[in-house]
DNA sequence: CGGCATCCCCTAAGATACTG
DNA sequence: CAGTATCTTAGGGGATGCCG
């Protein structure tokens, strides 16, 4: 990489989420979304293949599993590997990068899994507390 | 909490993010929503008012802070306080639910902030790839 | 200062149909 | 099987203006 390019940034400062204009933001946005937490999260535990992973991610949609995949190989977080075959195959695999980011993500779902009870407690005091106003 | 309301889900399977209908859904999206992951990094660092909130999350619209601690505050993440005075004065703070949240979160993103060369890079290997096609 | 209400735009995202 | 292409709609999100 040229020194040019790195440039964009201030060189003293590292990667800052809450700079308006810092790239981590779009990589965050990418991992985030509403399939890209999922997605990343199903293929932890083991390769997928696009099918199989469109089960296993319940309710996401064929164009939203394809664009999203393509988003997280972009981003290097996602092999694609194309079997030639009959039928085609296509086998899906987190990158090193990948999985190290995943560790994360997982341990950010258990926890908020664990929370849910709560949390649906707190929404309901709160709707409470609005109703009486 | 009544046994009645827990049945909505199996009883024998913990909140599965994978599962279509499963609540965790709507708390993982809140929660890591564009300005949902940032607002509740930020008040890791200490408590805050609206508009400084505002200022440390660069780049955040006035409607869409309030919507997002509104969620937050609801979802229980997020204590809102409201000193009567002049000029008023609104102050938030993470709840302990909010704390330990907001500990993966912050993991989760000095990770990605770490990642974001590696994530460029990537993406050049492959924009460049896919414009040889 | 700390909001809510309104208007409006754009894209995220679903449904459906078709291709290699 | 593994996707693209097209169409359509819901709602995320910005700009502006008003109020306690």
């Amino acid at each position: 990489m040229s020194p040019d390019e790195s440039a964009v940034q201030d060189a003293s400062l590292e990667a800052d989420v809450f700079a308006r204009n810092c790239g981590s933001r779009d990589v965050l946005q990418n991992l985030t979304s509403r399939w890209g937490l999922l997605a990343l999260l199903a293929l932890t535990e083991g390769d997928y293949r696009f099918n199989a992973l469109r089960r296993r991610v319940d309710g996401v949609s064929e164009r939203m599993l394809s664009q999203t995949l393509q988003t997280l190989e972009r981003d290097g977080f996602v092999t694609r590997t194309v079997l030639h075959a009959i039928p085609p195959r296509v086998e899906y695999s987190l990158t090193d990068l990948g999985r190290a980011v995943a560790a994360s993500v997982e341990g950010l779902i258990e926890q908020v899994e664990a929370a849910v009870p709560e949390v649906m407690s707190a929404r309901q005091r709160y709707d409470d507390r609005s109703a009486r106003d």
